[in-house]
DNA sequence: TTCAGTGCAAACCGTTTGCACTAGA
DNA sequence: TCTAGTGCAAACGGTTTGCACTGAA
């Protein structure tokens, strides 16, 4: 992902209605940067060395608007302990390296394709679901490396 | 699930390893009893009527020794704040019920073999999975009754 | 100019820990 | 008897909140 200059970060915020603060645009763009769905306290490591005034406590204001907005998703880490922040909103799977502890998006239309058509066949008595995602663990074989679907 | 008897409790903690102590039994019992993957909160109102000198701090150690003795799961609830606890430690899949947050048991070997078809031929470079959990949230129509399978 | 957003510190809440005491084997 | 387990209270770590101040619109 290309990280977007301040402008596009600006436009991006306004565009989902939320006042671009210099330290909300510090903290999309730490979003977009970090890999591996980065936890409130790594955005704050991030954005701290260039913005030495931003406080822990407005990383947490900033994120929980931007959830608000629809410009990112919480994301339960595998232990369930603290959150992590997803800046793809759409449908889709993720991978957890348990070592590195990252999680990492796989999209997969023929993946989604095959769970609609089975789910189109086999429902449930008294539940209607509304979203599906498959949670995969395992680990990276070069934790430095990217993970890509073969 | 029938709710087993003292004695076999009792028998259960004992082949897993454990020392049968009556606070263990009767907080195994409210495992096997709650339904929808209790927290360490809801197990210790669970249990405290009838054994009032139970302690939370004392319902934590037991589940984390339980997790050790393989006799429980850890499951992260939707939002990731807090701990539940699955005493199905088999492979399987969970549904996500937004109205009431119970997490719902689904085990399907059908699907199952569908996803292991599916990643046989689908891997993924420098990840090695090891396990695949689906999560499927949704609503239960009637929040009073059981949800099952079709 | 105005009010949404910020910074700070204190509160909160689920979980863990230390330690003297208790009870299961 | 001996040591794993208990109960209590204090500590911990991630998150939230209250409130006076600041800066984007």
């Amino acid at each position: 992902m290309p990280a977007p200059n301040r402008d596009q970060l600006h436009q991006r915020l306004t565009d989902a209605g939320l006042r671009a603060t210099q330290q909300r645009i510090a903290i999309l763009e730490a979003l977009l940067v970090l890999p591996g769905h980065p936890t409130a306290e790594q955005v704050f490591r991030s954005v701290r060395p260039a913005n030495p005034t931003v406080s822990l406590g407005t990383v947490y204001k900033a994120l929980d608007s931007f959830v608000a907005a629809g410009l990112l998703k919480r994301v339960a880490d595998a232990d369930g302990t603290r959150r992590r922040y997803d800046t793809d909103c759409s449908n889709h799977h993720h991978l957890f390296c348990q070592e590195t502890q990252e999680i990492i998006d796989y999209c997969d239309p023929k993946l989604d394709q095959l769970l609609q058509e089975f789910f189109a066949s086999r429902g449930f008595d008294n539940f209607q679901p509304h979203s599906f995602s498959l949670h995969i663990s395992g680990n990276k074989l070069d934790t430095r490396k990217d993970v890509k679907p073969r």
